[in-house]
DNA sequence: ATACTGAGTTTGCAATGCAAACTAATCTGC
DNA sequence: GCAGATTAGTTTGCATTGCAAACTCAGTAT
């Protein structure tokens, strides 16, 4: 008998496809520009700026702005908040995932 | 490497926490009333409500409203498109946590 | 000067989830 | 028989969200 209750607590920051992309990306690699994650995330440029700013929010992963060259250069970091989420995401959502087993 | 694209392709009707719930429980019990659903859930009338109805729109359960001595009992059932859509999802958030295995 | 491209951000809108209010039917005490 | 409570759901209102299109701003090329 499994906790259907505990469905509704998944994180939801997380949840969403999009921003589960990102962290997901940024997890493999652990440092990305805006360009990287744009191709590998599939998103436009606008769900991307908003997904990210969203989770620079919630402390998940910085932005850092930096200018090489005189060419603007942003890269996205995770944070050990975001990796640790992701990691209690993931063992969440594999829970749920293992009461369709049967 | 993994393809992030695909993560926006969830199925995000089963893909809400609530109803997933919804649909983890009728695919245990193949049947169940709205107080079952209630309790297993943890959800309000009112959430619970809608998300069956929607999910009735989309074709994946059944809802079949019948009095028992005078008394209403709705009926709700996991439809044939209901458990291959939840298969699939399955499979496609598996492969989706798989990527956070290295 | 003007146009163009690259790198993001902001805005506007439509859809969504949630909870509170509502409805309709039955049951209970008086 | 009817006033109030209970059960079983539905509808409504609102605040949030995700999305795409429009915008901004800096640098480059013509």
């Amino acid at each position: 008998m499994s906790d259907y209750e505990s469905f509704s607590d998944l994180n939801r920051l997380i949840h969403e496809p999009g921003r589960l992309a990102i962290v997901a990306v940024l997890n493999a690699v652990d440092q990305a520009d805006f360009l990287f994650l744009l191709n590998q995330t599939g998103l436009t440029r606008g769900n991307l700026s908003s997904h990210t700013s969203k989770l620079e929010t919630a402390g998940y992963i910085t932005i850092e702005k930096a200018f090489v060259e005189k060419v603007p250069r942003t890269v996205y970091r995770l944070t050990a908040a975001g990796r640790d989420a992701l990691g209690r995401y993931r063992t969440h959502m594999g829970r749920v995932l293992e009461t369709f087993n049967d």
